[in-house]
DNA sequence: CTGCAGGGGTAAA
DNA sequence: TTTACCCCTGCA
């Protein structure tokens, strides 16, 4: 275990609002998860964050970049302030999260399971995709972990062979979309660099991807930092808390914007009675 | 206990 | 623009 020195920066906030699904709260206020094929615990303590599973060159050259604590967020959030009160007002309320970089497939396969759905369902069908198709990874404390399934290994299914992970009519589109990523027909690196129209129509090729999902894979898996996914939640946001914006006001961060927003809005539901 | 609305969307009508 | 969709949960 070692120590990293992190500030503008929230675990829990990171970990919790809603752009991973798989990380577990311990009792003692650690984070455990699986990314990457690795088993990684963190916990925060003010600025310290103790790192467990992985040594520092392991840290550094990856989970850093996973928690993207590299860039400046406290400059961002400061240019993001001057754009308006209630984003500044946001801002500071979710100012510790920062926009993870996660694999890019899982990324698209979480947010195809997310939709029409609530996070402590998403969890459950994610949590069951893995134990049932992904790879177990270790043993330690009486516990099994494993890693998110490939594309490949899911290609090789049918839309029966997810029944017992319970996704509903969402397995057909897992389904699909793991054959056309492990085809190559969609190549989600080449997609990191499309322009935002040009990307969004290649990850819509995916039955069951529409523009919600195809953002959310590109904010969250491609770090697509310009891109501002439109829920039910940011909608209504933007129609009660900033009716003379549109998204594309926001700039090249706007999903980070999107993200302190939409946290902002999930924790202030009184925001949007009546 | 049974019934039903609705959930961080999408595709088809 | 409206509706069903598989499944689960919360609440009459």
């Amino acid at each position: 275990m070692f120590v990293f020195n992190a500030t503008d920066f929230d675990l829990a906030q990171t970990l919790d609002c809603g752009q991973a699904f798989r990380w577990k709260e311990q009792a003692d206020g650690s984070f455990e998860g699986v990314a990457f094929g690795k088993l990684i615990n963190f916990k925060q303590d003010g600025s310290s964050l103790y790192i467990s599973g992985a040594d520092e060159m392991e840290f550094n050259s990856l989970w850093k970049h996973y928690l993207d604590l590299e860039p400046d967020y406290g400059k961002i959030r400061e240019d993001l302030s001057h754009l308006h009160p209630v984003l500044k007002e946001a801002a500071e309320f979710a100012g510790g999260i920062r926009i993870l970089n996660q694999e890019p497939w899982e990324a698209l396969c979480s947010f195809i399971i997310s939709q029409n759905n609530n996070i402590p369902r998403i969890k459950g069908i994610v949590e069951r995709l893995c134990l049932n198709f992904g790879e177990k990874i270790e043993f330690e404390k009486e516990k099994e972990f494993y890693t998110f399934p490939t594309a490949e290994k899911i290609a090789a299914l049918t839309a029966e062979d997810l029944s017992p992970i319970r996704a509903g009519f969402r397995a057909r589109y897992i389904i699909d979309a793991a054959q056309r990523v492990a085809s190559g027909e969609i190549d989600l690196e080449s997609i990191r660099k499309m322009e935002i129209s040009q990307a969004r129509h290649e990850l819509m090729k995916i039955t069951g991807v529409g523009i919600k999902v195809a953002d959310c894979t590109l904010l969250y898996g491609l770090h697509r930092l310009d891109c501002f996914p439109l829920d039910v939640w940011m909608k209504r946001a933007m129609t009660v808390l900033f009716p003379d914006l549109t998204p594309q006001d926001f700039g090249k961060y706007g999903g980070i914007a999107q993200q302190y927003i939409f946290h902002y809005s999930r924790m202030h539901p009184e925001l949007f009675n009546t």
